[in-house]
DNA sequence: AGCGGAACGC
DNA sequence: GCGTTCCGCT
């Protein structure tokens, strides 16, 4: 039964979202898509996109810690999604309970003692969309936070330049304070990026834990310790996108872009020294369509700050520390919301645990997937015991949709289930834009690209489980990576091989 | 406010 | 699998 009460969450052009004050992540973790096994639009997906948006700063906004948000409006959100899911009588006991069976799957997590306020796991979700950034994490995976709230992490990463010179091979020798990734020399790229070590807090370089965002350079000053609860790095662009192209339904809202040939888009999106790793032509063409791509998706926005040459798709999260230096030069924050912040930012680092990417991600490669196995953990009891209490299913109290008339409904896309994975997204002016710019490269390389199942497995979903089974890597894999493909890309693979030495490693050793 | 079990729908 | 709805409990 259709509904047509999708609101106009995806389908007004967004505020120029990748720079927006406040937002932290690729592109991708604002995809339905980007959920796989999932069509419809999951609620975790919902809550980025509103803090994605400007104009929702006054209902959900980042806060606190880093991947932390607050809903300042429960209601609202709650209305809100009621509206995407068609729900007229979603309300936030509801809505919280669907958040809270995130819990368990380690997508997010409650922030106690702080009304309202929730916190990602960016591992969690990193490791979905790209299980080889965990696998890649792997060999440096020392730490065992087991999701304890974050707390006893060490400070700093641990992870070197040497490490991370193991882990992209080809990048640019290491150099410890060094510029690491700073261009030296030659003509900028097309993105401009002067993009050094310090890009990547996460990674951290033997110095401070604490360090800005690519390209957005400015001041944006983290308080040691740094907090990374669950280890993800959002300042990493779109980087390691592997085994999770869903199918893309055709006229997808989303362009082929988000799951073409993952390894060429990582390395495309990824900033300069990266990206390089590209053949120049698949790099310009990638660019190109990087380009093509943040034209869309700004078009008519406001770009401001974000224009000069930062890596693409990547948005900033708020931290905490930031705001004092951070947050006027980020844009228009708004006072209140920035005064919420602020509130949050007292807390401070407590409430997570400071994790470096070996940490971090070493955490996601742990609790990863297997948060989803673990994700059940509640059982059920069997169906026929229990069903006493009057109150009875969802089913039995439906309502009618008398309500309907509550909602503002600001768009009329069918929200239909059979179509909510495109959300009617062709109707958008600002993908169409950045379908053009994809065509642009599934015309060339990417489209030749092999089909993603002959790539590797993602990430084993629980550490010991990969441990057993070492599967043999596909043999077809080298073979599978078109002769177009420079051998440049085989980092990625060799990540893979490596991930596998280690874990062969750590079996020994248990 | 927040939690988690349970039944249920899709 | 992912919520939705309801509920009792803290």
């Amino acid at each position: 039964m259709d509904c047509n009460c999708v609101s106009d969450l995806l389908l007004t052009p967004p505020v120029p979202a990748l720079w927006t004050p406040g937002f932290a992540f690729p592109d991708w973790a604002y995809k339905p898509e980007s959920s796989p096994g999932s069509r419809q639009i999951q609620l975790w997906h919902f809550i980025l996109e509103l803090l994605q948006k400007e104009e929702y700063q006054g209902v959900i906004a980042w806060q606190g810690d880093y991947g932390e948000f607050v809903i300042k409006d429960p209601d609202e959100v709650a209305r809100l999604w009621g509206i995407r899911k068609c729900k007229p009588h979603m309300n936030y006991d509801k809505l919280s309970r669907a958040l809270r069976y995130y819990y368990n799957k380690r997508i997010l997590h409650k922030t106690k003692g702080k009304r309202f306020t929730y916190k990602f796991n960016f591992s969690k979700v990193v490791l979905v969309n790209y299980p080889l950034f965990d696998m890649a994490s792997s060999p440096f995976l020392l730490a065992q936070n087991h999701f304890n709230g974050g707390s006893a992490a060490p400070d700093c990463s641990p992870v070197t330049p040497e490490a991370l010179q193991s882990l992209f091979p080809r990048l640019p020798e290491a150099s410890r304070g060094g510029s690491l990734f700073e261009r030296s020399g030659g003509a900028p790229g097309p993105e401009g990026d002067k993009l050094r070590l310090d890009a990547f807090p996460f990674l951290g370089s033997g110095a401070p834990c604490y360090s800005k965002p690519p390209s957005l350079l400015g001041p944006y000053p983290r308080n040691p310790p740094f907090d990374y609860p669950w280890g993800f790095n959002p300042y990493l662009p779109g980087a390691f996108s592997l085994n999770n192209c869903p199918k893309l339904p055709p006229g997808s809202l989303y362009p082929s872009h988000f799951y073409p040939n993952p390894l060429q888009t990582s390395l495309s999106q990824l900033p300069h020294p990266f990206s390089s790793l590209l053949p120049p032509g698949d790099t310009e063409a990638a660019a190109a369509a990087a380009a093509a791509e943040r034209g869309g998706a700004q078009s008519g926005g406001t770009n401001g700050s974000a224009a000069g040459g930062q890596p693409p798709r990547l948005c900033i999260p708020p931290y905490p520390g930031s705001q004092a230096l951070g947050r006027t030069e980020l844009g228009s924050g708004g006072a209140a919301a920035q005064a919420e912040r602020e509130r949050g930012e007292a807390t401070g680092p407590g409430s997570g645990g400071i994790l470096g990417l070996g940490q971090g991600l070493g955490l996601g490669l742990g609790l990863g997937l297997g948060g989803v196995s673990l994700g059940g953990v509640g059982g059920r009891q069997s169906p026929s015991e229990r069903r006493t209490s009057g109150g009875g299913g969802g089913g039995g109290v439906k309502q009618d949709p008398e309500s309907d008339s509550d909602l503002e409904i600001t768009d009329l896309s069918d929200c239909s289930s059979d179509n909510e994975t495109d959300f009617g997204l062709t109707k958008s002016p600002r993908l169409d834009i950045r379908t053009q710019g994809l065509d642009l490269k599934a015309g060339g390389v990417a489209s030749a690209l092999p089909p993603l199942s002959s790539l590797p497995p993602p990430a084993s979903p629980h550490p010991l489980k990969s441990l057993v089974p070492l599967t043999p890597p596909p043999p077809s894999l080298p073979p599978t990576l078109p002769p177009s493909l420079p051998s440049s890309l085989s980092p990625s693979i060799t990540l893979v091989d490596r991930h596998r030495e280690t874990e062969t490693l750590k079996l020994a050793h248990s």
